[in-house]
DNA sequence: AGATCATTGATCAATTTGCTCAAAATGCTG
DNA sequence: CAGCATTTTGAGCAAATTGATCAATGATCT
């Protein structure tokens, strides 16, 4: 099976729609909702999560949950051609939360979280030291409104 | 029970942090981990669920399977005393995933996702023709590197 | 038609759940 | 400290769920 090009078909979408909404809903339950055998939820099941498709089941906690944590939203902008390099290190930053490529004035969105204002603190450091960082534009995430 | 009070202990955060790992780990499973009777996770977790400290279970969905969505970052100025109309706006743009308030040059941050780029159009004027919207600037994002 | 694979419905043992109960442990208040 | 309320524990039980297998059926493709 080639996992990286499995694609979900319409049963597969249905199933996965099911569980985002409710991640612990058992296979018969399942089998009833999508009017299928259970066997084959099952099977389904199975194959999302061998391929890749599925990463695993989590808990959706209340936002304030974690009150410690700091997050940010950084936009970074890179010199000439050094974007491969510079994401190589950003990687290495255990929190940078997520990373993408854009397309505005800036060149990479950062998101951070971090555990502490000192950590987060450390990694604006390290971000801005990275050979290849031109500019960079943090934004402090306050309340969730 | 005061909902918007319950604090959760230590334990409560255990049953957490596993339930982040694994959302789907029965509670016999999860009784033996952490070395508590089973019922005391069972009600540990139906208390959990009713403060509303647990949302809910879902599933992790890999990055790319929604790929038909798009997803951008938008940095917003309001002008004057006016953020809390401002705020009531964007909350009924359904596009508008989250929203934070924010302490550097913006006043803030959208986290945006459409169904398609027409979608995505709309909500961006829709989001410019609010009244005490200054400034705006958009960064879609692209791959997750 | 023939071959291959998915689905179905069925069965089975093992596990899990939801629930109750009494005893023990814990925490709080006066 | 004594008394009270709450929580935890271990136990037990019926019902539900799971994981597995099997043969029959259905679907797809050449």
């Amino acid at each position: 099976m080639d996992v990286a090009k499995y694609i979900p078909d319409d049963l597969d979408r249905r199933i996965i729609a099911h569980l985002r909404a409710d991640g612990r809903a058992s296979l018969s339950r399942l089998s009833q909702a999508l009017g299928v055998a259970r066997g084959t939820v099952q099977n389904r099941l199975d194959r999302l999560m061998e391929t890749g498709t599925l990463l695993g089941f989590t808990v959706r906690v209340r936002e304030d949950y974690d009150a410690q944590s700091v997050r940010a939203v950084m936009m970074i902008e890179v010199v000439g051609k050094s974007t491969t390099q510079v994401i190589r290190r950003l990687r290495g930053i255990a929190e940078i939360y997520s990373l993408h490529t854009t397309n505005g004035n800036w060149d990479l969105v950062a998101n951070i979280r971090a555990s502490s204002l000192s950590d987060f603190d450390r990694v604006l450091r390290e971000v801005r030291m990275i050979d290849g960082v031109s500019n960079s534009e943090t934004s402090l995430l306050l309340s969730s409104v």
